[in-house]
RNA sequence: GGAGGGGUACCGAAGUGGCUAAACGGGGCGGUCUGUAAAAUCGCUGGCUCUGCCUUCGUUGGUUCGAAUCCAACCCCCUCCA
């Protein structure tokens, strides 16, 4: 947090404070490593605070540089819209969607002009910007640094001088973003505004940060049985973080957590499911947690044959082992199905089935089993 | 405006005339094992009417018995100098 006194002295006075969360609208997935700051959101919310979601429908046109993304194309307005809609939709089950205030950046930053921008870019200098470590990496090493990317700090900024925010929340990678938003501020004569930042959430595969591009993430609006097989696939070393973030447990579970894994005094598999119900449970409830819980159980655990294993008609068409399994969509061409069937990848009540071209009328009633957990039920 | 570097499969990256459906790494999938969809380990990873055939290395055309590899034109990306 920077400023703890600032906030201690603007939270003296009794008035609703205003706090802003940006998000980008350049992919309207919200995942758990957003979810961490609009439960904040909500926490401030909920004590009556002034919330404002800020959709950054006109800084999406530049693309935060923070990471590796460079230019990207402008969003249209019906995208935009969409995203909007999107994001309302999924962030409903944190925030009050009849408190929240939904704001979009283009409001201000459209009718600023290029005059305007010019105004804005005269507070900053080139060696002040390239404090930021990632352009000064870029820098370094010869790679590209568009000129518009500059401007990223400072529409964030310029929102925070808009929306007079005394309060913006973040991940601790958007550290300089923010503290551009508070020079702008003082600039322009305010009150800067209390930065509070959150670490940020790693991603499933326990190296990077969990993000869209990576695809190493898990999206509030993942249906539970997704988002908890999700959550058990993430290396053991994580748990603590993600008893923490995902699952927003209290410092001591957190702690708890840390230590029963440091000398092995339960199995990291049941933490990891603990928290894997938790977290569930924060989007769709304990009882839909559990039953997610019990289905990952069955069907990893003890293999079993989940309730709604998808099935195939054997008369719609060919009913020869690989066909079918092309026309049930378990693998993408012929090719690839002889491939697992080659590799022994198909199997029928425990034995394997090897002969691609195997009439499958024989076995009508049953249930093949591909690789570890992909049923297909064989019915007439 | 000048000089140079580069575009290869899902991604990154080798390959500079036949042995290349294309090394290697990542990802994905599968087998074994297990504490799990973790780790480890082995294998697969363009398509098809599959012991063979067809299509692929920015685009188009050319040279050659034969091209991702040579030539030409074009498109796109990057770096340096100005």
């Amino acid at each position: 947090m920077i400023e703890e006194a600032e906030l201690r002295e603007k939270l003296s006075r009794n008035r609703p404070l205003t706090v802003k969360l940006g998000v980008d609208t350049t992919a309207p997935v919200i995942t758990l490593g957003h979810a961490v700051a609009i439960r904040r959101l909500a926490a401030f919310q909920r004590l009556g605070h002034r919330a404002i979601f800020l959709i950054g429908d006109e800084t999406s046109r530049v693309g935060d540089p923070t990471g590796r993304n460079e230019a990207r194309p402008p969003l249209s307005e019906e995208q935009v819209e969409a995203a909007a809609a999107a994001f309302l939709q999924q962030i409903g089950v944190i925030l009050d969607l009849e408190k929240v205030e939904v704001r979009r950046n283009s409001e201000w930053l459209r009718p600023l002009g290029f005059s305007g921008a010019l105004q804005l870019a005269s507070h900053f200098t080139i060696a002040r910007m390239l404090e930021r470590e990632d352009f000064l990496k870029r820098f370094r090493e010869n790679r590209p640094i568009h000129l518009h990317e500059l401007l990223y700090p400072l529409m964030q900024g310029y929102d925070s001088v808009a929306l007079r925010a005394d309060v913006e929340l973040g991940a601790t990678e958007q550290k300089f973003n923010l503290l551009v938003g508070r020079q702008l501020q003082r600039d322009d004569g305010q009150e800067p505004q209390v930065l509070i930042m959150h670490p940020i959430l790693t991603g499933l595969d326990g190296e990077q940060k969990m993000g869209k591009s990576l695809g190493n993430y898990v999206a509030i609006s993942d249906p539970p049985d997704e988002m908890f097989g999700k959550l058990m696939s993430i290396p053991d070393r994580v748990i603590p973080e993600y008893v923490q973030l995902a699952a927003d447990r209290p410092t001591a579970e957190v702690q708890e957590v840390q230590r029963a894994l440091a000398d092995s005094s339960r199995n990291p598999r049941d933490l990891k499911a603990r928290m894997a119900e938790q977290t569930v449970a924060l989007y769709y409830g304990a009882a839909s947690a559990q039953e997610a819980h019990r289905r990952f159980d069955a069907t990893f655990r003890e293999h079993a044959v989940p309730d709604d294993a998808p099935s195939i008609s054997l008369q719609d068409g060919d009913s020869r082992l690989v066909p079918v399994l092309v026309r049930a969509g378990l693998a993408q061409s012929t090719s690839a199905a002889r491939r697992l069937v080659a590799e022994g990848a198909v199997r029928c009540a425990e034995v394997k089935l090897t002969d691609p071209e195997r009439d499958l009328r024989p076995l009508s009633g049953s249930t093949l089993r591909v690789g570890k957990h992909r049923f297909l039920k064989l019915v007439p």
